[in-house]
DNA sequence: ACCTGAACACCGTTCAAGT
DNA sequence: ACCTGAACACCGTTCAAGT
């Protein structure tokens, strides 16, 4: 019923319009309950509106999405020119970034990683931004890897490690699939310091006897 | 056109014979192409029939859930069974498991931690069976720990390293999110023996300058 | 160039009626 | 007890027509 800031005329910023409504919607209702008719009725608009802006419904959750591999480049631009000369510190930085990330957005994250959306498309805008991301948190792997700080693995596997632990750490948090575990701003920290310490430092108590190099 | 078996009189073992349906329907066309009236017509009988077994479509998508946490548990259980006096290697064998599972069924895998699913109520199918594999997930761990296998970091930490890891990588082979890595069964398996590896005895160069314990 | 509103095919879900 | 088929409200999407 009360149709928010109704301007009469007949055009705007839809699109951006469009992607700012279903948010929130999407936080309440999930990726089910969102609607075409109801996102257009949302920001005063009629139903047939919004394709002249999203060829589909799916167009406007890859915009979404892809609105949020841009929140992860950032983040991880911004912490690696923060932390430029301490590569661990730019990786902690990173990674709790990310960690908050997908706890505070836990909806956006499963677009962008749930596969609900086809496997990217190269040259799509999702295609760009996840690329965009992917190369990002790449490069501050690198830093780490050009102060020579890491053991003798090999480096690709050194960064699906930090990634998958992150990744996984994130999505368990986000999921409310690890019980007993605040997801408050302080604790997340904590956490994801901590989980990371042991990545860092190994699980092993030192001696066990395992055959890995 | 091709009803397949329409087996003539009114009456079957609907319910299973809906979520066998259901899979591989989720696989070629995702949650959001999955339809009730198509499952119907898939096992031959009436749109309104699947209405006696699921009270929603929720419901159906919760069963698949469920199944799959069963599966989860089973092979969690035999690892432990096959490797009671080898905690290690039942844990290689368990999270091996683990990925190859989530691999081999990313659908399945999505319905159980994308939260598209509500927040799992006590009490419920899903409820019950995502704790119950949890648990057997924990129990594994369990082991190691008491043959004093692990480092000096809290055992609830290590706990949830681990199952971020696995958890994570799982997750990002399973949507083809790491660039230029094979699926086929022999990769996965190094990989996430490679991997586990890393965790286990740290990514840290030893004597790496880094003030953790 | 962008929006409206009627129209279409198709959902999920319900329910009286059948067997 | 389980299934059918009509019915309802509501989708996503299209498109001629308006401004």
């Amino acid at each position: 019923m009360p149709v928010p800031e109704r301007k009469s005329y007949h055009h705007r910023d839809l699109r951006n319009a469009l992607i700012s409504a279903a948010i929130p919607v999407l936080k309440e209702k999930g990726v089910m309950g969102l609607g075409m008719r109801e996102l257009a009725t949302l920001t005063g608009v009629s139903h047939g509106a919004p394709y002249r802006h999203f060829s589909d419904k799916t167009a406007l959750l890859e915009a979404i999405a892809a609105q949020g591999y841009r929140q992860v480049s950032a983040l991880c631009n911004s912490a690696r020119e923060k932390y430029r000369q301490q590569p661990l510190q730019a990786l902690e930085e990173a990674g709790i970034g990310y960690l908050r990330f997908v706890v505070d957005n836990p909806e956006i994250a499963n677009l962008m990683f749930s596969g609900v959306l086809s496997p990217v498309r190269r040259g799509s805008e999702l295609g760009e931004a996840a690329a965009c991301a992917e190369r990002d948190l790449l490069l501050i792997i690198e830093l780490g890897k050009q102060a020579g700080l890491y053991a003798g693995f090999d480096n690709n596997d050194l960064t699906t490690a930090f990634l998958s632990m992150m990744h996984g750490l994130s999505m368990l948090l986000a999921g409310d699939l690890l019980p007993g575990q605040q997801r408050d701003e302080r604790s997340v920290r904590v956490l994801g310091r901590t989980v990371a310490a042991i990545l860092l430092n190994g699980m092993l108590r030192r001696g066990a006897g395992n055959g890995e190099r």
